[in-house]
DNA sequence: CCGTGCCGGGAAAGCGCTTACCTAAGGAGG
DNA sequence: CCTCCTTAGGTAAGCGCTTTCCCGGCACGG
């Protein structure tokens, strides 16, 4: 690997020299000289090592993105915002999957940290564990100490910035449609126990439900893994547990997506015998059939969101929070009861 | 920012003995030291410096990976597959995402070489621009020469290890599937002209088209971009300028439910008046309505394949080759013409 | 013709870390 | 009891780069 020396010795110049004409310092360089730094650097192939660079100069370039796992559409969406806006400032994105592990999004926070990362995103719901989250809390407040940003999308109870979906009230949202229309025997495929989104949709589908004056029975709360296959395996069990059931509301469009599957291959009619309803807008959420009525959260728009708090906002003061609204988007895959 | 400097400070040791404790090296140490040393990692939440240590001890750790974009779902497949081998070896992952543009790729490239990664893979297809190609094989092999590794997945054309997946022979099955079920108008929707992929595809299914003796002439090719919109515009296209087409094979899936999409929008029955076919099979490829009839490729496991390749086969020597099968599904959106 | 100022270029320090090498102290062997 | 080896720990060099500081040479003004 040729080093800046190798360039340097090669142009007859001191590495000083070289250095500065390779970075267009604004130290003027005789024109002859230039040409034969360049010169060098093109023969030898020459790539500054960017480690040696960022130690000499300590000028954060990286960003670091912490995701649940970006093959999942949802994450895809968020990173897709956040990678726009990161490479408009030119930066560069270092992606890190939990897999919904929370020890591993301590060890990547670390991990980043070390990397010397700008600033490190946060994408995904929070968990309830609360030793979890004041220890991830804590790194992200040393971390932030030391001139990292850090903004968290989905969560609120975090040091930094923060842009958060309106869950509760698309929950909200989702039951009020379903009474609207007039369901009462509603199933719901909630997601991960464990996980504050989760919890936060489902108060908002409890809150249409008592303004009705009904109640959300347990046995028609079926938990999954916020993925396509134990979204079907909920919606059967939902199935056995209430017969009757006129609509599953799904916490998120992959679970929809495999509830719509199960139906069908029991023969039910969509949304004549039972509608289904999801929640993320995923892009794929137009093309089954029926197409699915869900909740839209601009994805790509909050991982931008949260990409130009982390690189532009002030870190000093109180940390912005910013509220991304919930809505209801009604396609073909609900219906009134019977209908 | 602490520092090790810090860190043996406050322990009352030199960095040196700090440095061996904190990595675990060989050399013995005693009990008190390990452990006043890392009492006082905790209470400085020292995170040693990832650049000094790399610059150091030239040990690369990260590996690149360029991929189109990860938020397109063959490209999430891929990623998955990439990610789970890297994690495995305990490697970093920096995703870069080149937008199809040659030119990113090229500097990303250069950008990766600069961070020390230890291998890079490259993903998506290849470009017909033969100058592209030899700069962009050029840089490859001079990383190469440094130690670095490289591996491609979906073109041969370059340095490096390679996983192929049998795109031509992809095309031929679809060819065959749509002779076999008795189309005879059949439309494509291709790729971009430029990309590799389409062109491979393409031959496949001009292979079978001649072994029946019949050709596919250009008025029934239309070219788009891979994505979900341009395929329903091709579709469109299509259709007007060829009205009494029985079947419309997409060279990916995304495509395939752009047509999909365009073809319930006017009301045309799939499969009863036109077949649909894709390529790829996607994860969404089942859950649309009618399920698509594709040509599978196991997305994930080459990614997994490819860097299992890049993290340990041997660089010496010739480059590997891995050729992946391409595999016919047989779903609901392809049935015999008129029925 | 000499002093002053400016300007292009080089020397060298230092970024935070690892590690080869060295040293001081203690224990074993003669 | 002295020498020599072992061992725990420290010293310092150096990874590849940037940047401050300095120096020599030139042009200009007096």
């Amino acid at each position: 690997m040729a080093t800046l020396a190798d360039v340097a010795r090669r142009a007859g110049v001191s590495p000083a020299t070289a250095s500065r004409i390779i970075n267009g310092s604004p130290k003027p360089v005789t024109e002859a000289l230039r040409e034969r730094v360049l010169a060098a650097v093109a023969e030898l192939q020459y790539v500054p090592n960017a480690h040696a660079q960022l130690l000499a100069r300590p000028q954060r370039t990286a960003v670091g993105v912490i995701v649940h796992d970006v093959s999942d559409p949802y994450f895809a969406e968020i990173t897709r915002g956040l990678q726009r806006v990161a490479t408009e400032h030119g930066r560069l994105v270092i992606i890190c999957n939990s897999y919904r592990e929370p020890d591993r999004e301590l060890e990547y926070v670390e991990l980043l940290r070390a990397q010397q990362v700008a600033a490190i995103v946060l994408a995904g719901s929070g968990y309830h564990d609360s030793a979890f989250t004041r220890n991830l809390d804590n790194k992200l407040r040393v971390y932030e100490h030391t001139g990292g940003r850090v903004a968290v999308i989905g969560r609120h109870e975090h040091a930094g910035h923060a842009v958060v979906p309106a869950n509760e009230m698309g929950g909200y949202l989702l039951g009020e449609e379903l009474y609207r229309l007039g369901h009462r025997r509603i199933g719901v495929i909630a997601g991960p126990r464990a996980l504050t989104t989760t919890t936060d949709r489902l108060a908002g589908l409890r809150r249409a439900a008592r303004e009705h004056g009904r109640a959300l029975p347990s046995r028609r709360v079926a938990y999954a893994e916020f993925d396509r296959d134990s979204g079907a395996a909920a919606a059967a069990d939902l199935l056995a547990a209430e017969p009757g059931l006129t609509a599953i509301a799904a916490l998120n469009d992959s679970m929809a997506i495999g509830a719509l599957a199960l139906l069908r291959s029991r023969g039910v009619a969509v949304p004549g015998e039972v509608s289904v309803l999801g929640f993320d807008d995923m892009p794929v959420a137009r093309d089954v059939t029926p197409a699915l009525t869900t909740i839209r959260l601009p994805l790509a728009e909050m991982g931008a969101r949260a990409m130009t708090l982390a690189l532009t906002s002030s870190t000093a003061g109180e940390p912005l929070v910013e509220q991304v609204p919930a809505e209801l988007i009604r396609r073909a895959s609900a219906a009134p009861p019977g209908g």
